[in-house]
DNA sequence: TTATTTAGGACTGAAATGGTCCGGTATCCG
DNA sequence: CGGATACCGGACCATTTCAGTCCTAAATAA
């Protein structure tokens, strides 16, 4: 169903309560009460949120994690990347080599734009702009895609 | 990694090859020497394709596939539908009620829109299109997505 | 009738996933 | 200085999902 997975899911709604206090710093069980998500998953975000960049941490005693950027800077496909590795709909989009049929299949070119489009889809929302609070009329930049002529 | 299924890579691929000789009929063994893909993997993934209604199926001796509407007319989305049902990013851009902190959770509103988006993108995508021989020209409706300012 | 070919479903082994926990280390504060 | 706080890295396990295979039944052509 090409779906992400419930730790990025979680990942994003951490990253969003992040944004809503975008200079303090908070700890991994205040975002877990903040958000519902268990504390030891939050934790596991975070780690990887950090090393990928995204979170700055400090530790000891009131320590705790703030985003690396603002929130505006930082994109779902960014979230995405740091919680499950880069977007790529197929084996053969990302890697050179691992599929027998490389050299015969047609199909691997036309992965590699598809997949760019939808990287470049999920690098226009912002986790500022996931953050708003009314989502019913479409975002701008992203709504445009669907009305394109094609198919 | 945001990944589609093995299965519906592979599925592509049938499609693809179904899509060669449009208006022939087409038995599994034939179509898993033209493809490259396990014999047994090829039952399985028609047999879906069948049930989503892409293909037309014939029984018997001298039976087989072959596509149930024009290769233009059937999108990377209906595919990916077919064989892994339909696209969504996350569970509560689905179905309502899975998710205990719907009520309150404002990302929501916004996972649908991106669903669309990509949905989108990836209905505009054709089997046939996919079948063309040289992809390094990106494909215009879709490419112009990944030439946005995002991150 | 017999050979062919799909339909439907059960089954298995392997891998990924979500979720938890622990020992270590850095930092703050009294 | 010493204790409490909080992150860091990694190991660990149960569960689910996934890819792939196989078998029996039903339908059709020759």
């Amino acid at each position: 169903m090409l779906r992400l997975s419930k730790l990025t899911d979680y990942g994003m709604v951490v990253m969003a309560a992040l944004a809503d206090a975008e200079d303090d710093t908070r700890n991994a069980a205040d975002l877990a009460a903040a958000t519902g998500v268990a504390l030891p998953t939050v934790r596991k975000l975070l780690k990887r949120l950090n090393r990928g960049g995204l979170v700055n941490s400090a530790r000891g005693a009131r320590g705790g994690y703030r985003l690396a950027r603002p929130a505006d800077d930082i994109s779902i496909a960014d979230v995405i990347a740091a919680l499950e590795g880069p977007v790529s709909l197929t084996e053969c989009a990302a890697h050179d080599g691992l599929c027998s049929m490389e050299s015969v299949c047609r199909l691997r070119g036309h992965w590699r734009v598809i997949n760019d489009a939808i990287r470049g889809a999920l690098a226009d929302v912002s986790v500022a702009d996931m953050n708003r609070p009314a989502p019913n009329i479409p975002l701008q930049p992203v709504a445009g895609i669907a009305s394109s002529p094609g198919s």
